[in-house]
DNA sequence: GTGTGTGCAAAAGGTTTGCAAGAAA
DNA sequence: TTTCTTGCAAACCTTTTGCACACAC
C-alpha cells in the first residue's frame, strides 16, 4: 500500500525534497506492519547489508533527524550510548529487555491511568514516558 | 555529619579501598541534603573548578561506576548523549525540564499506582521508570 | 611485597560539521 | 540558476582501555 508515490507525497507535503535516499529510507522504515525500533547503526547495517545499497552515514543521520523533526519518528527515552528511534509515533511506552537490548511497545491502553500528584509551578508537562525494564527468566 | 571517617567506613565495608580520590568524590556526592543529579562531565568540572582539585577523568569514571555497582548511585534512564547519575537511590522517578536540562526527583508516593496490564511471557520485570518531560511555560 | 587504584594518553564509538559536488525545484 | 541534499573526511564528545607508577593493606 505504501508505494513510492506515497512517500514522495509524504515528503513533499512536509517540505522535504523527495530524494532517492530519503525515499529509500522511508521504504525501509515505513513499509512495515509492525513498529520498528532502531538505532542509526542498525538502520545503516540494514540498508547496506540487507538491501545492498549504499547511503552515506551522514545522510542517514540527516534523514532520520529530519523525519523526527517532521513527526514521522519518535526518539525513545532510554539510557544508552546510542539513540533509539521508533516508527510508532502514538503516545505509548516501552518494555526494554535488558537481556538482549530489545524494545517492545507498551500501548497507553495497556497500562492503568497514571496520576502525577506532584506539581511543578511554572512548568507544563510535555509527556509522560514509562520504561519497563525486563529480563529473560531462566 | 558525614565526615571523612564515615566515608572511609562506607568504602571499606563495601570492599573499596578508601583512597584520597574516592573520599574526595564521596564528599562531593554525599555531603548534601538534597539529591544530586549529575553527569561525569559536571562532576569533573565541579571538582576542578569549584574545589580547585585535580582528579583524573579516568579515575572519576572508575569511581562513579564503582559507586554505582555498589549501589551508592543510580543511573537515570534518560535519552541523552551523556549518562546521568543520581545520589537518590530509592525507587523513584524524574521530571526532566527540557528548557534547561534539569532533573527533579519524583518520589514513588507522589504518583498513583501504576498497573502494567500487558504481560510478556518468559520475562520478569526489573523496574518501572517514569520520566515526565516538562518545560517552562512563558 | 602483593594487589588495587590512579593518571595519562591513546583508542573507540556515536554523532556532528564543513565543504565541494550533485540533484531537485 | 538557485536552493537543498548528499557524501566524504575530519572534528567532536563521551567513555573505555593499556600500561607504568603509586598507594593501601
Amino acid at each position: 500500500m505504501n508505494n513510492n508515490s506515497n512517500f514522495v507525497e509524504k515528503l513533499r507535503s512536509s517540505g522535504l525534497r523527495p530524494t532517492k535516499q530519503r525515499i529509500k529510507i522511508c521504504k525501509v522504515l515505513f513499509n512495515r506492519k509492525e513498529t520498528f525500533h532502531f538505532t542509526i547503526g542498525e538502520l545503516n547495517q540494514f540498508i547496506s547489508k540487507k538491501l545492498g545499497e549504499k547511503i552515506s552515514l551522514a545522510t542517514i543521520y540527516n534523514a532520520v533527524s529530519a523525519f523526527k523533526k517532521k513527526g514521522f519518528l519518535k526518539e525513545i527515552s532510554i539510557n544508552s550510548d546510542k539513540t533509539y528511534y521508533d516508527t510508532n509515533i502514538s503516545n505509548h511506552h516501552h518494555f526494554y529487555n535488558e537481556s538482549d537490548n530489545q524494545l517492545i511497545d507498551l500501548e497507553e491502553k495497556e497500562i492503568g491511568k497514571i496520576s502525577i500528584k506532584k506539581k511543578i509551578p511554572g512548568k507544563k508537562i510535555n509527556s509522560v514516558e514509562i520504561l519497563v525494564k525486563i529480563e529473560n527468566n531462566n
